[in-house]
DNA sequence: ACAAGTATGTAGCACTTGCTACAATATTGG
DNA sequence: CCAATATTGTAGCAAGTGCTACATACTTGT
């Protein structure tokens, strides 16, 4: 029964689990002490400073976020963009996803505060986004750089309108799109 | 020299402005009641609550929105789908929207975690870019009602890719789109 | 004029925030 | 073993949070 070494990476996913379920406004040091089962003193001990902590914290769910992403590879290729957007935005709507889609809009928003590393955890969960779907574009795709990049944008400006409840005209939108080489 | 009477409707303007300037996060009551001139004793007099002085003030806040819109009408009438797209992002990005936009995410966020008043807000406004975009259509557009879902999706979507500092790719992506009927 | 509301100032409460001072223990290297 | 270092607990601070109690005024309708 060795006690287990309490280090940063052994508080960092309790955090994190506490982050995806609660958002990151309630993330006060006292409540994800709680949470990893210590102090807020030790938090500041380990890591520093509130803002250290969180920039460490953004990036080990950027992690999780590409490990959830890595897991629903797999399935045959598809074979129209269209097919493709439906695909994603399917996966985007995954109940498991559904934290990551709420701690979402609170990075946009602490991005263009410019809080300290929020910029970094969105742009790296966008690029894993736009990579992985570019493995899931159609094999003949002619430009798979452009599709995806073009989907992608898509797909952001639909689940942005489904976030305010509009997603009414996100459906209408998508279901207006040419999608480019088919 | 009548003292003017104050009011919900003198204070909203003060306040309004203080969250475009610096954001919902550091809008608690004595710096909102500072920047209206009074005390958070009196803000709670008027409004009841905090919470419903967000409501009231994101209502209002919406108004405002929408005479930036309506002021910013004229100019002839574009003649592609691709014109009308440029314009409406050239809107978007004027210097006078930038306090929205950067309120936007905040709205976003607060929706998507049930704050009260968040998601009318948000869903208002986005009605109105939307009614507003239908205006910049070209004349013989054959769908303007779906051209303009389509597009402001499209919008949206780049519009959140800039936010965290992934332009090229909302550029690529627009540049990707083929945008129905021309 | 007088009672009844309306409006406002001053103080404060109970709580949370990030963070620190100080002391105690555990672990480890010489 | 013993000294240095790493780790942790307890307590607290100064500031900020939404909100309230209480005492004033100031304006009304009668």
């Amino acid at each position: 029964m060795a006690k287990l070494k309490i280090s940063r990476d052994s508080l960092l996913p309790p955090m994190a689990n506490f982050v995806l379920e609660n958002g990151l406004a309630p993330a006060s040091l006292r409540p994800l002490a709680k949470a990893a089962g210590t102090s807020d003193r030790m938090l500041i001990y380990h890591f520093g400073s509130k803002e250290r902590l969180i920039e460490d914290l953004l990036e080990y769910i950027a992690d999780i976020y590409a490990d959830a992403i890595d897991q629903s590879f797999g399935g045959e290729r598809v074979t129209t963009r269209q097919e493709c957007l439906e695909r994603v935005m399917a996966f985007t709507a995954k109940a498991e996803m559904q934290p990551f889609m709420a701690l979402w809009w609170e990075i946009v928003a602490g991005a263009t505060h410019n809080k300290p590393g929020y910029l970094e955890a969105g742009r790296s969960m966008i690029w894993l986004l736009l990579n992985w779907m570019k493995t899931q574009l159609p094999i003949d795709d002619p430009d798979p750089e452009g599709g995806a990049r073009y989907l992608l944008t898509m797909i952001e400006g639909a689940l942005m309108l489904r976030a305010v409840g509009c997603d009414e005209i996100a459906r209408a939108g998508l279901g207006n799109a040419d999608l480019g080489a088919a």
